[in-house]
DNA sequence: CCTGGCTCTCAGGAAACGTTCAGCCGATGC
DNA sequence: GCATCGGCTGAACGTTTCCTGAGAGCCAGG
């Protein structure tokens, strides 16, 4: 739901249990990337050979041959085309192995927040695409990704992951409405089970760390969800 | 509530509910969609293989398949088309987390606002329509879908919820007489019981925030219904 | 083994919200 | 001018939604 005047990249998406694959490409288009799946090995490096995506989005584990073994395919086929890996997160050193094929990996279960954000972060270094940039601003909040930083008037705050997390899609989405349930979406795992109070707890956190002073930036949509808004356009 | 020189796109409805599957592709008929029904999952895809609606609204509780089967088969099928999700309210659904993610969906029961909007909404991003503008305006007053944000001469107003999805029903429907009844049927849920009193209640409230001063915007027309009318058209 | 940070749950209280209702007012019709 | 009807609006109610403090469970580091 980020920017959608273009297409950002064309991907593909590879995994072999069909939730986890609609889960991603449709959020990945609503992010504005084309997307196409594959739930092979097989299929996957058939697809890859005829619509050269930007960026693969690879499972470790497929039922015919593994990523690391589809990675290697990929690159055989020259043209550079980065692959980001997803993995369990008990497999210990798969990540080792894999790390030295793929250009990054999140693990599984992942948010949607972590996986857009190395999908960005993986164009960027690529392409040297710098329209998406790296340091986020609103207001006299100052988001740093690659840093996992952030400053409010300059003097730097210390967030928890999880706050940070928060606050970076808050950002991405300046001025949009966001329910508690799609904050739940991209912020947390996909299989977390609990309800949508964790969200209220964190937006309240959030605000004694970041929020405390007027202008407020933060603001709650009784009913609907929350805000963050540049101020003076109260 | 009509635009209407034109079919916007053809849609596929897809609940087993018969009275649901009426209430949707009636309104969305009268709306000016093009609209196919399906009973269950078999028949959906059924259909929109040989249709190839430009967008499916789909009940994920099918006797048959749940929605993520359809949704699945509808991807093989290539040629995106995009998903709109019908779920029930009550939140722990396994199956459900996965969909809210693609963020197109809405929760049983809904308003035919709700509906429309979301519609409008996964419509203009997945075509790049923006010919149906997120902005809606009519004399000095403005509002934002997205950001769910009201001005009126350019001061920001604080709207409820229900205050809202109303004056965003009258914005629609500029220059409309919209009558109690149907008012009561866009805005509020399908299984509203109450009479119309509400809507008056309502139409006071709206008034009170963006309408006090001349020239008046909302005019009542007796026995009839409700106009929201641009200035000097008077 | 203890400590501290982090995540999540829960419950109390406060405020906003939706709905109903009754009394009033203006419009309409006789 | 009068009676009637429909619409307006303030007050009141129960309900929902949100905020926040307190605390339990968990993990990592010392």
């Amino acid at each position: 739901m980020d920017v959608l005047d273009r297409v950002e990249a064309r991907l593909l998406v590879v995994d072999d249990e069909p939730n986890i694959r609609e889960l991603l490409s449709a959020s990945l288009r609503l992010s504005g990337f084309e997307v196409m799946t594959a739930a092979d090995g097989r299929e996957a490096v058939q697809f890859a050979e005829r619509i050269r995506p930007d960026l693969v989005v690879l499972d470790v584990m497929l039922p015919d041959m593994d990523g690391f073994a589809v990675a290697g395919r990929l690159r055989e086929m020259g043209g550079q085309m980065p692959v980001l890996f997803l993995t369990a997160r008990d497999g210990t050193d798969d990540k080792v192995t894999g790390l030295k094929v793929a250009d990054d990996y999140v693990t599984k279960p992942f948010s949607l927040e972590e996986v857009l954000a190395r999908i960005r972060a993986v164009l960027r270094r690529t392409r040297g695409d710098l329209d998406l940039p790296v340091r986020l601003r609103v207001g006299d909040l100052e988001l740093d990704e690659e840093a996992h930083q952030v400053w409010k008037g300059g003097a730097m705050v210390r967030l928890s992951p999880t706050e940070f997390k928060l606050l970076h899609y808050f950002m991405i989405n300046t001025g949009r409405v966001l329910s508690k349930a799609q904050i739940l979406d991209h912020v947390w795992n996909y299989d977390f089970g609990g309800d949508a109070g964790v969200v209220e707890s964190y937006v309240s956190y959030l605000r004694r760390k970041i929020d405390t002073a007027e202008p407020r930036l933060i603001h709650t949509l009784r009913g609907v969800g929350y805000v963050l808004r540049p101020p003076q356009s109260d």
